[in-house]
DNA sequence: GCAAAAGTGTTGACTATACACCCATGC
DNA sequence: GCATGGGTGTATAGTCAACACTTTTGC
């Protein structure tokens, strides 16, 4: 491994944020419009430049708290997808991206940080082409999200403080894109030692109508034994 | 998103490679001994520089035909793991390092390619501290691996074209670092479709005694539905 | 009362585990 | 024969999906 200041082109490095929420109960994704070329005039996924003195995840909150404009980004949950390294995907020049996957409970009106002309929230659905390679990144982002809901407690992150399970439900239906059986999935959370853990006599009205239902809090755990599998299209195997 | 070819101090890219494999049925890391400071005599990942015109994942097969000095590379598992960008992990200078996993069925005989002064295979539990945050990115290659082992066919990435269920168990055993019920693991693999096709009439001698054992070709299938779960180490939940 | 949402119970089918047992080979 | 590793069978416990049912609220 040589070192050598000279021997090679600059790379620039960025990150990309796939920034997720749920909206009324469906998927939605934090989208800026580029002003400039090339792709101006089309969607793109926030990001920016990592400072020299700042590791990739601390660009990632950095960037995340100027788009969203929230006080506090210290609590999301910022995940780290993959690196987008092709040499040509971005037209200009080399730029390599550290992507990431970032999960919020509410979601704030954005119209605007500091850096983008304009920020929207997009139902994941209509997110149509975007600019660069951020289709794949976003879809990688889905992909992932999607995965770590089975085996990690990461479904919280999409929560707010105190939850219901109708509520923590909603985030598996809405990820995946399929229905789940309420008593099931109750059973199955709560047979997860410190997935949730109960706010004691505190209940909500959910839907305006219905039982209050029972509030939770994320538990300690962070992996989910077993697993809370996405059900099959079809057949169970043999 | 600004772009300004002047705007930042220029970052080096490396990609940094956990090159693992089966030797006598436990599992090793391809290591090179560093000659130069920092960390001169440490033993180190293999990697090196992205060049201007190669993405991290063409520069890591590169890096691996380099260090193996293998005649084909191009059938081997990457897999990328993470990129590692803490501003302080080279004290020369601002290194980005995206790490991959590699996956390698034989072990050949390494001992120093164009690049590394020394190279050779330690056995995972004996790969002391490594220069830079290498420590950590080969832990981070085991726990990955170890993970994908459970629901996917990577396992046979790490076996030759042809081999034995009982080779693809050590694959289970060694990695994970439990041993498993032969019985139940054949019926499992033979169980999920696509993940191990039969090589017919062919047969093998495996231990020197014992019954030749069948052989299997790794099938088409890369996801495993249901997963084969890694025993827990103690009760399973409720 | 009725609709809506939370929460509980039950049953039958499937799956996994642990273990006993048989087969083919080298020595 | 006997040790070694491959391959098959099976009984029991456990788990899961499906669905019926009860509870508490708003209207």
């Amino acid at each position: 491994m040589e070192y050598d200041k000279h021997a090679y082109e600059p790379f620039a490095v960025t990150v990309d944020l796939a920034v997720l929420t749920l909206r009324a109960g469906a998927l939605h994704v934090l989208l800026v419009e580029r002003g400039q070329e090339p792709y101006a005039g089309s969607w793109a996924l926030p990001g920016g430049f990592v400072q020299p003195d700042e590791s990739a995840e601390t660009a990632a909150r950095r960037e995340l708290a100027e788009e969203t404009a929230l006080s506090d980004v210290s609590g999301l949950h910022l995940e780290q997808l993959r690196t987008y390294s092709e040499p040509d995907r971005d037209p200009r020049m080399r730029v390599v991206s550290v992507a990431f996957a970032a999960l919020l409970p509410d979601a704030p009106e954005v119209h605007g940080g500091s850096d983008a002309a304009q920020a929207r929230w997009v139902p994941y659905d209509e997110a149509g082409p975007l600019a660069f390679d951020h289709d794949r990144i976003l879809a990688d982002a889905h992909e992932r999200v999607g995965a770590k809901l089975e085996y990690t407690c990461l479904a919280t992150a999409f929560c707010p403080p105190e939850f219901t399970l109708g509520e923590l439900q909603q985030v598996y239906e809405a990820v995946w894109g399929t229905a789940l059986d309420r008593p099931n999935f109750r059973r199955k959370v709560l047979a997860t030692p410190g997935f949730v853990e109960p706010v004691p006599g505190a209940s909500r009205l959910t839907g305006g109508r219905g039982k209050p239902a029972a509030l939770y809090r994320a538990g300690a755990a962070t992996a989910l034994h077993p697993p809370l599998l996405r059900p099959t299209p079809e057949g169970h195997s043999a």
